[in-house]
DNA sequence: TTGACGATGATACTGAGTCTCAATATCTTT
DNA sequence: AAAGATATTGAGACTCAGTATCATCGTCAA
């Protein structure tokens, strides 16, 4: 992510807190500041914990009431991978319809983005009655690597 | 789901466990039949309910136990919704690839197949250097009814 | 009968996420 | 600047789906 898309982010998320006559506490800032400063996926202990680096005091309560704000800003997309935890992608105003596939054997993500699939589903909920308000694809797959070393090296990571 | 293909699929399992070495107990044979006796989308705990109508001797642990062996054998499948537990599908074994269209304001739940979907992936993964294993497409949206209802009963229910 | 071993239920435990509440920070009105 | 209203906070108790442990039980083969 470019600086000035990262600033911009931050920008309109805190346009998006006073829209919501919410206010911008030092909290609020250290961990919008941690969470633009980054291209990663992350987990909500994560980013409490490098949230903490920039101010101590932020707690896990407000990383957590922080977080649905960031999603419903639409800054920050939070994504199910089936683990017992949640992920969340800051890279996603730019990005916003972008899908993933994970390497079951090396954890490896890979982001992508397909008009041709937002068609697709917008066709497809259209015939059954429904209109799309968000999707999320996730394809399990084996990478290129994994395959070349072959199933005794799985999970040797 | 017609009655032959249920007892087709309780046939699948019991064969599946003969070939790993494992054994047909009252327990399994009552989450089993539970399983394969409705079309309907459930949880490990009303999986757990409903086995104990059965058999009341099963335990919340041979539950848990069992249904990691009931998506490896691939007649169910294990789903998650983004909800705090994991929903599971014994409608898989005929209609493997099918994806799910929830619509947020009524908790409703559809089924769809697409093949022009499954080649989209299969085309998308390829060019990444990827090869699909499994996928799961989640739409959230608003239905019909709910459109017409209008916000303000949104969740009423 | 005996031993090997898979399976079981009860129950303790884990860990992500939520809730509560008293204390604190911030905004508005005067 | 003071006061009142209200949003926000951290600490820690709590929830709850899912996992791990362990002593016991059931089943099979020799």
């Amino acid at each position: 992510m470019a600086d000035q898309e990262r600033s911009a982010a931050k920008e309109k998320f805190l346009n998006f807190l006073e829209q919501k006559n919410l206010r911008i506490t030092n909290q609020r800032r250290a961990i919008v500041e941690t969470v633009f400063s980054t291209d990663q996926h992350f987990t909500a202990e994560q980013l409490l914990e490098w949230s903490r680096e920039r101010d101590s005091s932020v707690s896990r309560a407000t990383v957590y009431r922080t977080l649905p704000l960031l999603t419903e800003s639409g800054l920050v997309h939070e994504m199910d991978f089936g683990k017992d935890y949640k992920i969340y992608d800051p890279n996603y105003a730019d990005h916003p319809n972008h899908n993933h596939i994970i390497c079951d054997d090396c954890d490896k993500i890979v982001e992508f983005e397909s008009e041709r699939l937002e068609t697709l589903e917008n066709e497809i909920s259209q015939n059954l009655g429904f209109t799309v308000k968000s999707q999320q694809l996730r394809i399990n797959a084996s990478c290129e690597e994994m395959k070349k070393l072959g199933a005794c090296n799985k999970k040797a990571h």
